[in-house]
DNA sequence: TAACATGTTTGTCG
DNA sequence: ACGACAAACATGTT
């Protein structure tokens, strides 16, 4: 599951429910799993998001936790759970991930800066308002196909395949274009493209997830919908392959780069 | 059954 | 230096 909007809402729920507690239990599931003793009794003083990392501080050390493929928080004590945590005063907090790729790294916190750089991190898409000449500025330094360009996490941070499909898109550009070819009014409509997808993406994953408990719906206007029709022109939404990923796109929407 | 999957890292090749 | 590719990680779904 996890892009940047639910790795952003899992950030926003432990915060709610359990920062400024102290960590009674941390609950190691999975022996793959190592170096996660003796944290209990340090308080949650902070939690933010990184790209698609969850940084949780706990005293002078933080936990990192990459979600990717399949991980993410569930608000209760889980039998699938990999990790659970146990704030005082608060219900169990799950880490699931069926796939296990997802990662849990232990630093000083201050560590986690250098980590971040040394990880060639990009810079955040949100929730700061970013205009056009700031996507051109980051996404547009490279000649690989917009929608290729929107997923490396060391021009911009925490986009993936669902963004990048969703944000060419709503911005009206084809995902083959090359990056560097946008015009300026191109990039204010990726800008546009891009808020507009992140906030009704984060809007929609506490309904959503209810829905997906029992084989809900997917809302987002091309990804997944291979032959459907575009929400604005109807015209049967096309799938290509780009650097061995699914690209969803409008071919009348989207018109192909010269 | 085989193909496919919302992510990242690492290495190769041109 | 840059970019295209492929493999690897481990498991569930179509």
């Amino acid at each position: 599951m996890p892009e940047l909007p639910e790795v952003e809402w899992m950030a926003h729920g432990l915060q709610r429910r359990a920062e400024g507690r102290v960590l009674d239990d941390l609950e190691v599931l999975d022996a793959r799993l190592t170096g996660l003793d003796g944290l209990e009794g340090q308080t949650l003083q902070g939690v933010e998001r990184r790209g698609k990392t969850l940084v949780l501080h706990l005293g002078k050390e933080a936990l990192l936790v990459h979600p990717r493929m399949t991980g993410r928080l569930v608000w209760s004590e889980d039998p699938r759970a990999r990790l659970v945590f146990r704030f005082g005063g608060a219900e169990p907090i799950s880490f699931v991930d069926p796939r296990r790729f997802g990662t849990v790294t232990r630093l000083q916190t201050r560590k986690v800066r250098g980590f971040f750089r040394d990880k060639k991190l990009g810079p955040e898409p949100w929730p700061e308002e970013r205009n056009g000449a700031w996507w051109g500025r980051h996404v547009g330094k490279t000649r690989s196909p917009l929608k290729v360009a929107l997923l490396r996490q060391e021009l911009v941070a925490g986009l993936g395949n669902i963004a990048g499909s969703e944000i060419c898109w709503r911005a009206g550009v084809h995902p083959a274009t090359p990056a560097k070819e946008l015009t300026r009014p191109q990039w204010e409509d990726v800008a546009r493209g891009a808020r507009n997808h992140l906030s009704s993406a984060l809007a929609g994953i506490g309904s959503e997830l209810l829905l997906v408990e029992e084989g809900g719906t997917n809302t987002f206007h091309v990804y997944g919908r291979e032959g459907g029709p575009c929400p604005v022109c109807a015209f049967p939404i096309e799938r290509v392959e780009q650097a061995k990923r699914g690209t969803f796109l409008c071919p009348s929407c989207q018109r192909a780069p010269a």
